[in-house]
DNA sequence: TTCTTATTGAAAATAATTTTCAATAAGCAG
DNA sequence: CTGCTTATTGAAAATTATTTTCAATAAGAA
């Protein structure tokens, strides 16, 4: 089900600056900070106030629509969400962002954990940093190291 | 080696401020943020400057003698980090936080991502959330979920 | 003990986010 | 299609977190 309808049947309206902030990240594929956003917009189209692309970041997360991503330097950065429970993947070259999706490799681990420390595992949260398939190419061919 | 040897064979000095921060994070079991380390030492002790603190979260946090951590709400916390590298689990109710090591469950899922996605996997971030045996302890005998 | 210079603390500067509130516009009802 | 209700917006102010600046201090070598 899409966004549009989502925000409706709660009630939420399709106001302009929710549609620009979605539509900018649903062609974006690096995740984005709200200043990126905001910047992005001015570019593009019309005036959507910095405070407003808070605000729809912050309905969206609530509504699960994106999620919210950090780069190695904890820099913030949001990127539209699939369903389920995902995992990110951040390119250390141009911050490119992909999803994949947990599996029993991370069920093993938990369970791992739990034996080891007695805690009782309830949520993760998992990141891998790396370089996306251009970059690997960029890299080889250009600077050594 | 202990953080005293480290600085000083670093050609870092020993300050009050260094002292009274590691000396606070080794007795607390719980990530601190800046604000909550700041405090704790002037209800303690004299007072270290705001400023310090940070300044000696950053040196030791380059000197890889702590380890940011986050909560679920993204708030930062600091804890003395044991060597090697470490992942982190913290719990929901105290925000106790434990070190657990990676493992081959770990490499195993990287392969797959790598596999998957084709990225070059070079860093991670793992974090889980739960309940420590304490807590767990106190909530199935209090409150109902 | 003296000297050098890394380190400190206070205040100012910067940055990021949140709150406030009057003006606007989304979308239902007529 | 038009008017009405109220969620939503944008600008400015307020708040919060962090960094920078710089003169005063103190760590540790000589």
């Amino acid at each position: 089900m899409d966004w549009k309808v989502i925000l409706s049947q709660k009630g939420y309206r399709l106001s302009e600056p929710r549609k620009r902030v979605i539509e900018l990240l649903e062609t974006a594929e690096v995740a984005l900070s709200p200043q990126q956003i905001h910047q992005n917009l001015q570019q593009k189209d019309c005036d959507i106030g910095l405070v407003s692309v808070y605000r729809t970041l912050d309905l969206l997360t609530k509504l699960e629509l994106v999620t919210l991503v950090y780069d190695l330097q904890h820099n913030p950065g949001y990127m539209l969400s699939t369903t389920g429970h995902h995992h990110h993947i951040v390119c250390q070259e141009c911050h490119k962002a992909l999803e994949f999706s947990g599996s029993d490799d991370i069920d093993q681990l938990v369970e791992r954990v739990e034996a080891e420390t007695s805690f009782q595992v309830r949520d993760h949260f998992l990141q891998l940093f790396g370089l996306c398939p251009d970059c690997q190419l960029n890299n080889d061919t250009g600077d050594q190291l």
